[in-house]
DNA sequence: TCTAATTAATTAGAGTTCAAACTAAACTCA
DNA sequence: TGAGTTTAGTTTGAACTCTAATTAATTAGA
């Protein structure tokens, strides 16, 4: 088995941890994970754009724009068409839309976050590291930047 | 923003990149990067059962079984219930399902794992080893095996 | 000014994914 | 043997996610 075999079925272990841990805090809390991490995302810019919370929480608009249309009718976010350009629409959590927040726990399964917590300060920053060095090898945008030639010079990718 | 976080951001990065090959590949070759996982998995295994083909790359037999809805009326796959044990259902690859294996690309990223072989044998088991040490940090198989007073002793869970 | 290009958000369409419920088959053990 | 349990696979229902197309609004350039 090739090592980034090995990678990618590590890679889908996580993935459906997270996908169950969702569906389990769905279960919960009435909230999924992405649910969660939107609802939040909103909390701490307020009157953001969807297009801007897409970017911070690494979703696409019209994938923001189905989970907005999942919290709005719940009365837990509102929508405001900005009146200066009325392409833009504000996003505000509400205080019911706070108190969810508030009652719900991490996004991430709690026992990862306790079970991270546990490891020393040098270690988390290296497992953050890794991750965030694969996130950069597999970004489509890093490769149009950088030229075959420089494929070798990974340095510079893993401190974006 | 606190570690985690962080760890989580590059995660959502890392979904979103499979994510966006696989619906690439499937514009490209008509087959999605699990589609062609589970492909390949029937291949290497040849007659066997759903459920091993959901455990060895980590999906639900559920899952498996509507990937398989799509291959099976596109002539890659046959399903062949065992005489032996009727619950089970064996799977093969045709010789055109073979013929789409040759003729795709790496489920993953081509690039990425481009990058990944440039970078020294060192650097490679240990992105697999983080990799794997986070999988099982997230796995709720793990959880209920380890006490809670051991979670400071997270050394024998990396090496899983 | 007025047309063309860009931008923001949404909608349409398709695939993935899971848990839970269900069906059918096989097993257990009394 | 036969009731209860387990196992394999599928179906159901719901959410997430993307790209591409669409709508509406703004901006840029001739």
């Amino acid at each position: 088995m090739k090592k980034y075999e090995e990678l990618l079925v590590s890679l889908r272990k996580v993935i459906r941890a997270i996908d169950i841990y969702s569906k389990k805090l769905n279960k919960d809390t009435g909230l999924t994970s992405p649910q969660l991490l939107v609802l939040q995302q909103i909390a701490v810019q307020e009157d953001v754009m969807v297009k801007e919370i897409a970017k911070s929480i690494n979703l696409s608009s019209a994938t923001v724009t189905t989970i907005l249309d999942r919290l709005e009718p719940r009365g837990l976010v509102t929508r405001k068409r900005s009146t200066i350009d009325k392409r833009k629409v504000g996003l505000h959590v509400t205080p019911a839309g706070f108190a969810a927040i508030n009652g719900a726990p991490t996004p991430l399964q709690e026992h990862f976050v306790r079970r991270f917590d546990c490891l020393e300060p040098w270690e988390q920053t290296q497992l953050v590291a890794t991750m965030q060095r694969i996130a950069s090898m597999m970004d489509a945008q890093d490769i149009e930047a950088v030229p075959l030639l420089e494929l070798d010079n990974l340095q510079s990718l893993s401190n974006k």
